[in-house]
DNA sequence: TCCATTTCTTACCTGCTGGTGACTACAGCA
DNA sequence: TGCTGTAGTCACCAGCAGGTAAGAAATGGA
């Protein structure tokens, strides 16, 4: 498997630190968790999201919407009413970034024992 | 792939908050070059990954390290002589790791170019 | 004798992340 | 008339992530 990494990403350098910058953003806490509570429960409103999503601060919430609408994860649709009515909905790239985590998900749950037996294994040796 | 998610990561309640707090570990932004760069140049040195890891610094490197041989991704050779000499390698699980994380390296190079577009029509817009 | 080498630790300090709580706007309803 | 419900914004503040710099430890070479 040595030989596919180098392959797969760096063909054009400067691509990779493109690439290392939308990964860091992505990676966020409050973006996965977000992603995740659209996939589960597709559109949702505002107040929706802020039940849905764990500890998450209205703040952060705004925010991390925010920034996946600029990133083009999410579509923000306003229903211009008095009290106000906002929903949220993944657009297909959110949905295929949601995809690709799909992976690491999965991996974290088929070696969840494994990272647990290492850890205990490392905190009582020596 | 819309039906896996829920079925996918929900068996039991509390799985979900451990994976979560894996995920959160596993996505750190130090623990990801780290990786990259063992995957790429294999077996190497302290000092040839601080150099190899563009920006790291020497605590970071320690930290990061020293998390990722609790959590069992990296294995640490000491060779007792002096100057000391370390080499660290990864284990089966963080080559696991790093080709889960493979998908979303895939993604961030293929949709690189939409995530652009959408944050210059956002940026552009109203 | 003294310095360079290599891997790490520790102390200190700064800046940013993110939480809290108050505030806005507007219409309907009691 | 004033309270309520929704989706925010803003100002303030604490805690922590992470950078810098110094030191330790032992040995071979000048």
């Amino acid at each position: 498997m040595e030989n596919t990494p180098s392959t797969s990403h760096s063909d054009i350098p400067g691509v990779d630190a493109l690439v290392n910058e939308l990964i860091g953003r992505v990676a966020d806490k409050w973006t996965l968790l977000v992603l995740e509570a659209l996939e589960e429960h597709g559109e949702s409103r505002f107040s929706q999201l802020a039940r849905n999503v764990p500890g998450i601060s209205q703040k952060m919430l705004t925010q991390t919407l925010r920034q996946m609408e600029r990133d083009g994860f999410v579509h923000r649709t306003v229903h211009p009413v008095i009290p106000p009515h906002v929903d949220y909905r993944l657009t297909p790239l959110g949905h295929s970034l949601g995809e690709a985590f799909c992976g690491v998900w999965h991996w974290a749950e088929q070696h969840l024992d494994d990272v647990e037996t290492a850890r205990t294994a490392f905190d009582t040796r020596d």
